[in-house]
DNA sequence: TTATATATTAGACCGATCGTCTATTTAAAT
DNA sequence: ATTTAAATAGACGATCGGTCTAATATATAA
């Protein structure tokens, strides 16, 4: 299925030099980087075509539509988050807690980095709900639930080293944090700035503690 | 500066019947319910017009541009939003925490009443910031202060009655319960339920009480 | 009555997309 | 040489964006 790279391939050469799975490949990225910050609807094929240097006529041939490339671009960046989010949670050099707090320092980096015009490919999504194919509702929904059962195991991790306070559920807990969290990436794209991301950090840190 | 009902105007009578003031307000409300719907870039003048039977050749007499038009709006639901919260935050013939619970269902109502379409215009315009002029995320920000002004006052007198934790900080704690609040609007949009806010109204209970 | 000021509407402007499709080009395989 | 496959060119028609100018309809003033 994957073709490598030195390879030489039938039919036109594409116009980059890259091949059938790094063009995909490439489109999909340009797709997360627009999605994320100007959500699917206001997001141009064209832009995000020309952005990797693919030529309009091209699209089809890669994609069914553009329904069937939201779903590729929703699954990457579910496929990449969740690794950043393993690489952090399953750290075991690290107190469980703590692990939270790496991941958002990474989350908060992130944001400076993209200027805080990009956010959360998911919550972004989610926001624009009614104007999306149903198709892609529930790879958002699966994509939190994914999420969400990593930050619980993590969570009862820290409750039984007793760092937190036993009688809390920590599948609800989680998923309470992953609302604050879309909340809090929201509001720092609107400041401009970390605090609030800073603030829910502490703020939910402080709450759950014993 | 308002024209009563009753009174003739001068120039060209509009087609609704509505004088100018009503016609003004009518565009607005419809357009508070569209851009709640569907953000402020994917709604087209059109439709918003035509929903209150307004002329599209009628617009410019009544806003100066789409910019101008979104201000009147978000200004129009902060307003109203403003209310509602001063209606339960502002009731001393129930207990704080109570109050807040109450205006958690008021909003749950709300949410079901429109099949999980709209949610919080400010919450859905935050996320499309990007797409946004700067003088709407002005208001946004100002908007979110005085919500969480209303909010934190609340607190402050949960925690006078003793009710709630009293090393707590009431502003951070409004601020935090915002964005949760927000996220939990968002998610059960994504879910067509109101278990997200519920979840996210116990578990911020939960939480802060003693 | 006529002229003027004001309020509202008609309707098109035109550029910018939108996502999609068919025909064509290029190269490897047969 | 012919076939098969990969990629591109380029435009398709449709919609719709926000905006603007000219026309219309009424109240008031002269």
């Amino acid at each position: 299925m994957n073709k490598n790279t030195t390879t030489a391939q039938r039919g036109r050469p594409a116009k980059s030099g890259r091949n059938s799975s790094q063009t995909k490949q490439a489109l999909v990225q340009s797709g997360v980087e627009y999605f994320t910050e100007f959500g699917f609807a206001s997001s141009g094929l064209d832009k995000i075509l020309k952005k990797v240097s693919v030529p309009k006529g091209s699209f089809y041939h890669y994609f069914a539509s553009k329904e069937a490339f939201g779903i590729a671009v929703i699954q990457e960046y579910s496929r990449y988050f969740a690794k950043k989010l393993d690489l952090h949670l399953l750290n075991e050099a690290i107190e469980p807690l703590q692990r939270i707090e790496n991941f958002a320092d990474d989350a908060k980096a992130g944001m400076s980095r993209h200027h805080f015009k990009r956010g959360c490919l998911i919550g972004n999504l989610e926001q624009e709900v009614t104007l999306l194919p149903e198709s892609h509702r529930q790879l958002l929904l699966d994509t939190f639930e994914l999420w969400q059962s990593k930050i619980a195991c993590c969570l009862q991790l820290a409750q039984r080293t007793n760092a937190i306070n036993g009688s809390l559920d920590c599948n609800t807990l989680a998923n309470f944090f992953w609302m604050g969290w879309e909340g809090a990436i929201a509001k720092s794209k609107l400041t401009r700035d970390l605090t609030p991301i800073e603030t829910f950090m502490v703020s939910f840190l402080q709450l759950i503690v014993k």
